[in-house]
DNA sequence: GAACAAAGTTGACACTGTCAAGATTGGGTC
DNA sequence: GACCCAATCTTGACAGTGTCAACTTTGTTC
């Protein structure tokens, strides 16, 4: 590898981590083909050479978060400690939106990126997952499993795009915890409420 | 009122007509200082004496967009007919979710630009009177009833996320439909679990 | 009618994404 | 080892953007 400043060899490499800076700094806004080519010492439309378009990098970075994400979330699931199998599910189940929500709230610019272009069809194939295991348990009754991965994340997404630009912007983090503790209560008794579960909804915080 | 191009008269209420019409037709970039300031017939930068700043002018366009939204749930809130007041107060929160994510997947560019800018405290307040409502009708435990409306909201804020720009994206209206009924049940169920509703949850659709 | 403030215009500057054309380089082939 | 080529990066240009400053027009008020 060279000095000179042509085949600078890892580019789009960092070309991206530049990105994931920039959006981390400044916020989505921060993200444009020139401004990134200026931090990783490039000539402008360098970039051109590795991403067709502005959406095209965009998307790139998109999907970097999200693996970021998924991963975080991946971490947190398999801290959960071995016990009674429906216990465990559901803690499963909780420890995962928890990750989502922390994510969102300690990389909001990041998160607001991701999401705004991007399916989130990898993270609902894991929710799906947990689901699933959720009936094998005996938990939630499979009638009632169609379709619950959408309650499910929509209530996980929605509470963290409220303590990101909604009324919760400026909640302290021991208040937001105890918050998000509700929501996945909620989520949780949503999904016991037919079978009567023995166990206490607060076991799975 | 003179032909003259001075003095509009009505530039800020033609400039945010203008807004509204662009985001509907080209999205949320589609909105410009001067892309606006041409399509109302009146020279660049003539905004700037109504609004401090781009920035400024989204907002304000959000504001509006927030009322309409909140118009559209009152319209459907007022339809629903006097019945058992139980069932009447659980399909008033159905209606109003069913609005909130018909209006997102009509208006998918005023959504996404209303929501990414402005604090949604007022649909939240109207959610929170509905939510009232259900304790006072017995169906919602007062226990429950903190921090209720997070849960509501969220899910079917997120929800209509899934429908604009998530894997639910090009689902036919129907099935879609049917998906959004599955939610609210989940939410109606979630509520009344503590008290063992006697009602059908289908009651509500 | 003159003075004034509000509303719109014109011109400029820095910045952006993107296209076209040229310069530089490393890898493969004879 | 020399040569060509394709990939990579640079340079230059164009249209478009937000925004500031200075100027012009207009309606209102004394």
């Amino acid at each position: 590898m060279s000095d000179s400043t042509y085949h600078h060899g890892h580019l789009r490499e960092a070309l991206l981590d530049a990105a994931v800076a920039a959006v981390h700094e400044e916020g989505p806004s921060g993200l444009g083909i020139r401004s990134l080519a200026r931090r990783v010492g490039v000539s402008h439309n360098a970039a051109y050479r590795h991403f067709a378009d502005l959406d095209d990098l965009v998307t790139a970075v998109s999907e970097r978060v999200m693996e970021q994400l998924l991963s975080a979330m991946q971490a947190r699931l398999d801290e959960v400690p071995a016990s009674e199998p429906t216990l465990r599910a559901r803690r499963r189940l909780a420890v995962t939106g928890r990750a989502y929500v922390e994510y969102a709230v300690s990389e909001p610019g990041l998160f607001r990126l991701a999401l705004g272009s991007l399916s989130v069809s990898e993270p609902l194939r894991l929710l799906g997952r947990l689901l699933d295991e959720l009936v094998e348990v005996g938990f939630l009754e499979s009638e009632a499993r169609v379709d619950s991965e959408l309650t499910c994340w929509s209530a996980v997404h929605g509470f963290s795009i409220l303590c990101i630009d909604g009324p919760l912007r400026h909640l302290a983090p021991a208040e937001r915890a105890a918050a998000l503790n509700r929501v996945l209560v909620a989520i949780d008794r949503s999904y016991g409420a037919t079978t009567g579960s023995p166990t206490s909804p607060s076991d799975i915080t």
